[in-house]
DNA sequence: ATCCAAATTTGATCTGAGTCAATTGGCTTT
DNA sequence: AAAGCCAATTGACTCAGATCAAATTTGGAT
């Protein structure tokens, strides 16, 4: 990956107009607490393919994501990767206990972020319980669904694996940005296969096999979800 | 699993003599605190097999493992079973956002728990910062053994699966107990399938393999780490 | 001790997904 | 529009781990 070249916007007071001051953590802030916060973020891009922050790395910054998508993954020493979720814009990223993260983060294509010292976040946790409570709150979901992986990677054939992923995938997408039956996979096959424990080929031959028996139609960019009643069906099993 | 049959101890002052005094959620309590928090919970024992919470449960209390070993599981309706992970004592457990546990624990073998009543204990946090700091600590440690496993169901082989629980399992145990060679494994064959994505043969045969190449000894009711290095190894691979 | 039931181990065989190897398709560059 | 490149698809074949099927061991209960 080569070097992060970041853009850093103008500081300034940029909450007013911010997709996620609903979402995110930044929804436990009332009017007055979100103006004193919004001095501690800046907003930051990435272009495709960068690196936002990775597994060694001593974390020095929580991310709020407001646009683009992410893929937070861990290595292997031999390159083995399995990625342990996407990032859509809402999540909050950089929690942790020992001082480092424990995973890497990609930008999917182009992705903005609210970056905030962690010195400075900390600060301003310190005497604001619900916000420490929403985050809280983040955590415990975020587990809820890092257990739901764990059943879906050790338990679950190709076929639910990759029908699970594309009706969640959607799920996320449709409390973004509202219902459609075209599901956009900004990912790419490799990322997809990395996230569900099976090969690139395995993926192909799956979305392939989903197209013929008229489930799914792969367009470009994505898939249009035709069947989705018959999804759920795969996905369940 | 049969109806569970719990015996309550006679409640009062027992934080005094508690096991997990300072580990745990409690370690973020002072002498003062620790007085009032005793009351709030009651000692709960349980026989083997029996199960503590399921998944569908609404959640009405937290527990607090004081002795034994549980199973934490997730079930697929046709029966298939993912063990998400093992609480040991000091592991604190029924954090959730739904209201709902999201997945079932059972007793492997005696456990008592200390239980607070769900209501309770939320006033008691309500105005303890660092009690929910330290929650929060360990939501976010659990996160990230969660990832962690995620990368053992998705992309390693049986041999590294094996090789990495038992050193993991071991290591807890060292934590708890101190340093030793000698393993005990409370949970059957079965439960270390269902925890690593694997069959109960493939447990079985991995385990003989290692024995075979002199790496552990199989003894009652656990193992014994002949060679450490060579089975840190074969984790890394 | 002796019997029974369950857990574990071992063996033989099968198969879902992986590996290896071409193609195909889409985009960008020239 | 031709060339080059990378991602995705497709095909042929392999193999790690699952499945099916016995032993064998272990642990209680009597």
């Amino acid at each position: 990956m080569k070097p992060s070249v970041v853009t850093i916007e103008p500081n300034g007071h940029f909450c007013n107009d911010c997709a996620v001051r609903g979402a995110a953590v930044c929804s436990s802030l009332d009017a007055a607490e979100l103006r004193e916060f919004e001095h501690l973020g800046r907003r930051v891009h990435f272009d495709a393919g960068e690196t936002v922050f990775s597994e060694e790395d001593i974390t020095t910054s929580f991310y709020n994501v407001l646009d683009g998508v992410m893929r937070l993954y861990k290595l292997l020493p031999d390159g083995r990767r399995q990625i342990v979720g996407f990032a859509l814009p809402g999540d909050f990223l950089g929690m942790n206990i020992s001082g480092r993260h424990n995973f890497s983060a990609d930008a999917i294509g182009v992705v903005t972020v609210c970056q905030f010292a962690k010195a400075a976040f900390g600060r301003f946790i310190e005497d604001r319980p619900q916000l420490l409570r929403r985050i809280n709150e983040l955590a415990i979901r975020e587990l809820g669904q890092a257990r739901d992986h764990m059943v879906l990677l050790g338990r679950r054939s190709a076929d639910e694996k990759v029908a699970t992923f594309l009706l969640g995938w959607r799920e996320r997408l449709v409390a973004l940005k509202g219902l459609s039956d075209t599901v956009p996979l900004p990912m790419s096959r490799q990322d997809i296969a990395d996230y569900l424990g099976l090969t690139i080929e395995t993926v192909s031959r799956t979305f392939t096999k989903l197209e013929r028996h008229g489930v799914i139609e792969i367009i470009h960019g994505g898939i249009s979800l035709l069947d989705p009643a018959r999804a759920e069906a795969l996905a369940a099993a």
